[in-house]
DNA sequence: GGACTTCTGAACGTACAGGTTCAGATCCAT
DNA sequence: ATGGATCTGAACCTGTACGTTCAGAAGTCC
């Protein structure tokens, strides 16, 4: 479609004898795999979205299975690596809980509604049927590397008496569940964006619920002015 | 997978000329796609799996695509039918909100676990980009027929002064998460069957969350013997 | 400059799925 | 039983996508 030589093309045509076509050709192929599905996505449009001809595309990755099982393996660790990052925040709360749990939120939700994240959990449920394994690329084999490093985190506050005691596993499930949750709908499964100041208000409302529950003396924080959001579609 | 077949080949054998084939094509369509995905099924298959030949299948419903969308609204149907119906039991609730709660969200549980339900959300999170009228089909129209019935008994709930006042949309929206937010990690989105003991535990843990952060009396629930769980994969 | 590797573009073979056609079988109503 | 509707099974057409092949161009290393 865009074959005609522009100046951008020449650009992209430079680098010919290159080696890092590779990731290229990785990153392309989520592009297309995100935008029409493994089934529906052709490994020609991959080619030609990587500025790449065919045959280059099998050189690098044999097959379409394996081409689309290492773009979701590549996008899941930039992906998972941003979260964890995000939950980084954690490893010195100040004064003020309730501000770094918001903060979290708000950046994991940010993390979340990232359209490559979108796309990457599509695909996830879309082909898990087809690729059992990718569940664990994804995930990062087990109870997912972001709750087991969410709950590290809520152990560790628990501990210093900032947290209600119980399961950390259970706690970090359940922060996650309220930031994402409400998120779903809200952003209808990703197809809207949602403006960061409803993402501020969803994480609010998810931490002013989990400290009700889980913080050591929830009337603390009944105080804080908590009302008129009224960021709601 | 057994329930179409064993319906496909009673019907298979007695009545061949007449009979509504279109639901049993429904039903196998909604089964063939769940299995292969929109892209990889075959009308082919769909027909095998209805005992029907291919042309009958293009006399009912013009295409695949068309299949594709009364399949998924059909079993839409029935699965927001089988949500609303759980939801209906907060009408009259008790004494006891806690058990009625719990009850409510292990049904809940139970429909969001069957295996229809969970392949018509990985259909829903696939197809979208290809059909996006699906969310509406299949989520009712609005911000979901379920999230708002649920936001009407809670409403009610509040009114009666059996749980804090608040936005009942907010409130249903971070009930359902708190029950399949962790559901949804631990049954590995939906392909590792979860025993219904676990279901319990899960609704108990949310309903405990919940019931903090939104009961009017917090403290009357903390009495209640909630440990000795122990149900974690 | 020359040898070696990689990339390109286009063509090819193959397979398969969507959708149609058609003659014959089956069913329902009268 | 007869007529009309529906279903069947198989063949058929067509488009398309996977994956391969190959000659030649372009980059890389000596």
């Amino acid at each position: 479609m865009t074959g005609t030589a522009t100046s951008a093309e020449a650009e992209r045509r430079a680098p010919r004898g290159r080696i890092d076509k590779r990731q290229a050709i990785l990153d392309a192929a989520f592009t297309v795999f995100a935008r029409e599905g493994y089934g529906q996505a052709c490994v020609k449009d991959i080619a030609d979205e990587a500025g790449v001809a065919k045959p280059t595309v099998y050189n690098h990755l044999s097959d379409k299975a394996n081409l689309f099982r290492q773009a979701m393996a590549a996008a899941a660790e930039r992906s998972m690596a941003d979260e964890l990052a995000a939950i980084e925040r954690l490893r010195d709360v100040g004064d003020d809980i309730r501000t770094a749990l918001e903060d979290v939120g708000h950046r994991l939700l940010q993390c979340y509604c990232d359209d490559r994240s979108w796309a990457l959990r599509r695909l996830l449920h879309a082909e898990l049927g087809r690729f059992p394994e990718l569940l664990d690329t994804v995930r990062g084999h087990g109870t997912g590397r972001v709750n087991d490093a969410l709950a590290d985190r809520l152990a560790r506050l628990s501990l210093a008496g900032r947290l209600r005691a119980g399961d950390p596993a259970e706690a970090a499930e359940q922060f996650v569940a309220l930031l994402t949750g409400p998120i779903e709908a809200r952003s209808r499964l990703g197809t809207v964006p949602i403006p960061d100041a409803e993402l501020h208000t969803v994480a609010r409302a998810g931490v002013r619920t989990f400290l009700r529950a889980y913080a050591t003396d929830p009337q603390a924080y009944e105080t804080t002015a908590q009302a008129a959001d009224g960021t709601r579609g």
